[in-house]
DNA sequence: CATGAATGAGAATTCATTCAT
DNA sequence: TATGAATGAATTCTCATTCAT
């Protein structure tokens, strides 16, 4: 029974997630909700009080997934370039699977409520891209910034980069590749100040060699 | 009589800008609006046929007022460097004063006919920073490096440092301006690769000491 | 000046019959009649209290001319069989011109108050018929029946077979013919019991041709 | 829960049309309807997607059931002089039990989707009448006439005949006899062309004694 | 007298939430 | 517990009528 309802909350979560990534929160109804989890309405409400809170317990929940992966790049061995590289291109292969979910991050919410899980989710990507700013500032790699708006800039040039509606799929994989290093380069240039890195993938050659 | 209609349709949009600004999508509704701008719900369809094409007429209205001025930095004598970082402190600049405006830019919209307009607005934005980009990788002046996603990034990024609605206004004058232009220099270093900018944070040089 | 508010008025009736006749009720909004009329909304209520009042008044007025060359044909020197199809023929021909305002004639009314006037209508054009089938009878010439139902079917069998809406004009005048001739012969046939009258278009042979 | 959900459907439908009867379609508000069905307003969109398509029900429903009366009479063994007859009396009767029902299915619509269910149910009365009326004439019982006009003046004039909206009920029923049979003999005679039908107006007279 | 902008009372529809079964 | 039908407040849009100019 405990089995059971643990079951049907994450189904419901899961559902929620999925109709938030294709259709936005417009899609996201309850009854579609119910539709898609394979149960009532009202059985949400035993599990979520309000719409409102399940909306916040999917993008929490979407992030702290995010944060994870995030925080071992930021945790790694490699330098700060290459750390904060991989960061930007794990974060950004992953928003191009489901830009619905990655948009509704940034959307503006259909409740108040959701707004505060909202920031609170972005600020905590931000604190990702900090940790790793100021690694790179103390050991010399990167020049001296404010990492509060680094670590911002980097969250909304990829998300702008990278979620606007295009055409829905399609795009071949190499594309993608070539959109997500186009866009790591780019805050790569932006916070090492480093021209070149990003074109040539080579992440660990010495910065003497680089134009 | 003239006068009058001018008027009233100018408050309109006024109006519901203002209400966009303050509470996004959600708190424009016709009623509201109508309030707002001093008249009945029906007088509003007078002058506009649809919710939806009043948000369209206040997005593209506020667009186009922004396209003019940065067109000018644009198309200005100075080096691409310098058009860049204006551009971008000059569009930064007034998005402060509306936050939840330029939000609304981004955001997820209510009706899929507002959708359309966004979408134009944000390729409008980008254009503008594709033609300095095209310049000045032409002058030698940046690195080879993929417009498009350096223009989305830019967008994107000054964005998302910009608008994350905090408390409505607080933040002091001196805040503002180090706040700008941190985010110029992000900008900068970011299509330039050259990490100059950046490090001199010293926020209030003559502009002609600068490049 | 009491030229013009003639003038005015008579626009006004001649505005609204013609919208009622081109998209019904429906389309004859109180906006649309002053553009038509070539004046303001408020100018109408100078001359008709409200809209149910101006219906009232274009559907009285069209079936006064109807009535009065209908009592025309009613009174003239023919037998009443032939005077019987003559009127039909004459109303329905008319009729023809503008379905929609003869529809409007029978269709329920936007307004309770135009009913009043809509069912006076439909006595009017009764009471043409069974002056016409009251002679008949007196004289021989039709066998005895129920004026007032008689009168009322024949209304009703024009109406319907005349009214419905079918494709907007196309049909030749041909065609035409043969329908207004075939919904006389139809009536002729049902008030005189007489079968073949209808077919064989004389009007006037005796009797004892007829099968 | 089935038993529920049915039930409601068909407490919709007939609050429907009985609003319909009484008041027409301007009545037949959705409020209205749910109010009569002992229903809130949304739970009607459970049940139907729009007020166009419950009207659309209301009238195809009404006239399946018509049909389905008038085509057993069309079908029976009797000649088809008495099958007109019986058809005519049988829809006139029941027409007098709803008039403004009736009335609805010629009035303007409000709605154009409902237009053409309208327009379905005429064309459906009126392929009764026909299948008689080719019946009639192929076996000589008949004329030869236009079975299209003919079936179209038929609904026509028994509509006309009774439809007219005079006090609600008030007419006691050895009228309404007379008045079926009055219209039933008018379009007797029309169809066939003896005269013998009216002439006689004894109401009750057996069946078999007629032709 | 004429104008036509403004009014505002409706009417249809949506959807989160509740609650009897 | 689960169900899903029912609720009803909220929202957009319409159009006859009024009234300041």
């Amino acid at each position: 029974m405990e089995e059971r309802l643990a079951d049907n909350r994450g189904r419901i979560v899961l559902a929620t997630r999925r109709l938030i990534a294709e259709g936005g929160f417009r899609e996201a109804q309850m009854a579609a909700v119910a539709a898609a989890a394979g149960l009532s309405t009202g059985a949400i409400y035993r599990y979520f009080p309000s719409k409102a809170e399940l909306f916040v317990e999917v993008l929490t929940e979407a992030v702290r997934h995010e944060i994870v992966i995030l925080n071992a790049i930021a945790a790694g061995p490699e330098d700060a370039t290459t750390r904060l590289r991989l960061a930007v291109e794990s974060f950004a292969q992953r928003a191009l699977e489901g830009r619905h979910l990655a948009y509704a991050f940034i959307a503006e919410p259909v409740d108040p409520e959701v707004e505060a899980a909202r920031l609170h989710s972005r600020r905590a990507f931000g604190d990702v891209f900090k940790a790793i700013l100021r690694d790179g500032i103390a050991g010399g790699e990167f020049p001296d910034q404010d990492i509060d708006v680094g670590a911002a800039c980097i969250v909304g040039a990829f998300t702008e980069a990278l979620v606007r509606p295009v055409a829905p799929t399609a795009k071949a994989v190499a594309d993608r590749q070539r959109l997500v290093s186009a866009i790591s380069s780019f805050c790569v240039r932006a916070i090492t100040g480093a021209a070149t890195a990003a074109r040539r993938r080579a992440p660990l050659r010495p910065r003497s060699a680089r134009r």
